[in-house]
DNA sequence: GTGAAAGCGCTAACAC
DNA sequence: GTGTTAGCGCTTTCAC
C-alpha cells in the first residue's frame, strides 16, 4: 500500500503554527523568523517532507518538467547530447521527460499533439528526418511553450536553435580529402530537406569549388542515416560508370558501412578509397582502418540547448537564439594514402 | 506570454452544464447520457482540452510518471533497455523520467534521496557498479514506491527484478571457447559483489569444471566495465606467468578494448587468443576480427521491467517476480582458430 | 443523469 | 512575522 507523504499540514500540525507559515519558511521567504525557519526545516527532515510537484505545479502553473523529443537514443550523438541535457536539468532541478519518436513523422506528431502541455515547462526537439509538416510544433510555440530546436532544426520556426558547426565541418572533411591526394569526391548523406544535410552538403560543394574538383550528380547519395544506408550507398557509388576514390559519409554509421562493404570487395579503404565520416562515434577508433572525421560537440549541445531552454522559461521575453558550436577535425587511417597499413 | 490552456470549467460553461458531468464524460464514466458526453468531447476536441496531470495527479495520489535511474546511456545496452521501456510506458499513456547517475554511488544516492515521490507512481532502477548500501532504495519501497530492478539488481531487496541469464550466458561462453579449442581461459570481469558479475563469474567456473579445465586465480581480473578496462586488463594477462590462450569478457566493450591491445602487441586475435565478449553491442559486427559473443535481450529486459512495474502500480498487491530472459551465443571471427583471418 | 461542494497539497493575497 | 483564506484543475461523494 502506498503511504501518505509528509505535507505541510503535518509539519504545521506538529509546530502548532499554520501552513503559510511552514511554506514561506520551507521556501526561504524572508519575512520569516530564524528560529521558526529553523523548527521547521528540522520537522520537515525529521518528517522526511518532499514538496508535491503536482501541488506546487498547479498553483504555480509550472512543473519542473522539460519534454525532450529525440528520433532514437540508441547511438552515440543522441544519447550523449541527452546525458548533456540531463546535467544541466539536474542541476537545477528540473526533470526531462523522454519521448523517442523512431525517427517517425507519424510518432512524432503523434506524440507532440498528444503532449500535456500544463505538465511541461518546455521542450527540446530534434526532428525526425521525414517530417515535412511542422505545424505540430508551431501550434505549441504559438501556445506559449517555450521550445528549443537542436541538431536536426526547423528552418521555419522562429525559436532557439543549437547546432554544430555543419557547413565549416563537411568542409573541413572535403578539404581534408583533397589535401590527401583524393580526387574523386563522392558524399553520401541522409534525406533532403534537413538543415543539418543541406548544410553539409553546401560545405561539400564549396570545398571541391574552392579547389576546383568536379562533381557529378550521381556521387551525391541521399538515402537514410544508418550503418546499412551507408553499405548500400557505397555498393552503388562501387557499381557507377564513374567510381570515386574517396567518400564523404554524412555520419560515421554510414562511414563505417561504407568501409565495411569496400573492405567486402577487397577495397583497401584509405589507399584505394578514401572515406571520412561526422560525429566522432567510438566505433571510428574500433573499425579498422580506424575512421577519420568531424568530431562533433554532442554533449556540449545538450549542455547548450538545456542552458537556453532554462532562459526561455526563466524569463518571459528571452529572445531567440540561434547556437552554433564549432565542429573539429580528427584524422585517422582512413584518408591515409600512402602508408602501408597495419594488418586486419 | 505562456497561454492558458482550456480547463473542465471552461467546457462546462461553454455548455452551460456543470465541471462534475464534463468530468465524468471525459472519463468515459457509464453515468452520463451519450448525448450529453458527445457534446462534451466535441467542444473538448474543438477548444484543444488537455488534461492538466497536475491536477489529476494532486488527486488521484497518481502522476502518470516512472522513474527510471540508470548509471549511463551513452551505450548500446543502455539506451536499448531504455528505449523498450520508453515503448511500454508510451502505449500506456506513462511519461519516464530520467536520471542518470554516471555510474556513481553518491549521485545515485542524492538523486534516490531527492526524487519527489508523490510525482512518481514507480520506479525502474539499475543501480551503480560501485553501490554498496542499498538503504535509499530499501527506504522507498518500505515508503511504497513500486521498484523495479534490471540487469544490475540488489539482492537483498525484496521485490521485482529482471536480468538476462547471466549464468547460463557465462557458461555457454566458455564452453564455446573451450570446443574451439581454448584450454587456458581467462575471465576479465567488473567489479565485484554486483550480481550479475557474480552470476557470470560462477557460469565460467561451471563450465571450466564441468570440462575439466584448470583456471588460476591470475586469470579472473576486476576491474570496470569500460573498454580502457579492456585494454588494461588484457595486458596484465599478457605481461603475467602465465599466459592464456583466451578471454572471456564480462561484456563487448572490454573484450574490443581487448581485442585492440592483443592487436596492438601483434597478437592474432581468434588463431592465437581467442575472445569472446557479452551482450551483442553492434561493435561486435565492427571490429576486426568480429566478435563472438553472448546476446543479452536489451530491448526485451527494458519491455518487461516496464511491463512489471506497470503490474505493480495497478494492484497493490502484485506479488515480487524474478524474470530471467534467454541470452543467447552468436559466434563470429574472434573465436575461430583454424580459420586465416581475411587481413584488415 | 446531473449538480453542488469538498478536498488533494500548495502558494499568495490580504489581514492583523 | 504570522494566520486566514481563496483558489490552481480535477475527482468524487452525496444530494436530488
Amino acid at each position: 500500500m502506498r503511504k501518505r507523504y509528509t505535507t505541510i499540514k503535518d509539519i504545521a500540525r506538529v509546530l502548532g503554527i499554520s501552513v503559510a507559515t511552514v511554506s514561506r519558511a520551507l521556501r526561504d521567504s524572508y519575512d520569516v523568523r530564524p528560529e521558526t525557519r529553523k523548527k521547521v526545516l528540522d520537522v520537515a527532515t525529521e518528517l522526511n517532507y518532499k514538496p508535491n510537484f503536482n501541488a506546487t505545479g498547479l498553483v504555480r502553473q509550472s512543473t519542473h518538467n522539460i519534454g525532450v523529443i529525440i528520433p532514437t537514443i540508441t547511438n552515440y550523438y543522441f544519447s550523449t547530447v541527452i546525458t548533456g541535457i540531463q546535467e544541466v536539468a539536474q542541476r537545477n532541478d528540473f526533470n526531462i521527460i523522454l519521448y523517442i519518436t523512431n525517427d517517425s513523422p507519424e510518432n512524432e506528431i503523434r506524440i507532440v499533439k498528444n503532449l500535456s502541455l500544463s505538465s511541461l515547462d518546455g521542450l527540446l526537439a530534434c526532428v525526425s528526418s521525414q517530417t515535412n509538416f511542422y505545424t505540430h510544433f508551431q501550434d505549441l510555440i504559438d501556445d506559449g511553450l517555450p521550445v528549443v530546436f537542436f541538431d536536426r532544426v526547423v528552418p521555419t520556426i522562429h525559436t532557439s536553435k543549437v547546432m554544430q558547426d555543419d557547413f565549416n565541418g563537411a568542409f573541413m572533411a572535403v578539404e581534408t580529402l583533397i589535401k590527401s591526394g583524393y580526387n574523386k569526391i563522392a558524399h553520401i548523406t541522409g534525406p533532403k530537406g534537413l538543415q543539418l544535410t543541406d548544410n553539409r552538403l553546401l560545405g561539400y560543394y564549396a570545398a571541391l569549388d574552392q579547389y576546383g574538383i568536379a562533381s557529378y550528380p550521381e556521387w551525391v547519395i541521399h538515402s537514410g542515416f544508418s550503418q546499412k544506408d551507408g553499405e548500400e550507398d557505397a555498393l552503388k557509388l562501387l557499381g557507377g560508370e564513374r567510381v570515386p576514390d574517396a567518400i564523404f559519409a554524412v555520419n560515421d554509421r554510414k562511414a563505417v558501412g561504407a568501409i565495411l562493404a569496400l573492405k567486402r570487395n577487397a577495397i583497401k579503404v584509405g589507399e584505394e578509397i578514401g572515406v571520412i565520416g561526422f560525429t566522432n562515434d567510438p566505433i571510428s577508433e574500433i573499425v579498422s582502418p580506424t575512421l577519420s572525421t568531424i568530431a562533433e560537440p554532442a554533449y556540449e549541445i545538450g549542455l547548450k540547448s538545456c542552458e537556453l531552454l532554462l532562459k526561455h522559461i526563466r524569463k518571459s521575453h528571452f529572445e531567440a537564439q540561434e547556437v552554433i558550436l564549432e565542429s573539429r577535425l580528427i584524422q585517422r587511417e582512413s584518408t591515409i594514402r600512402s602508408i602501408s597499413r597495419q594488418s586486419s
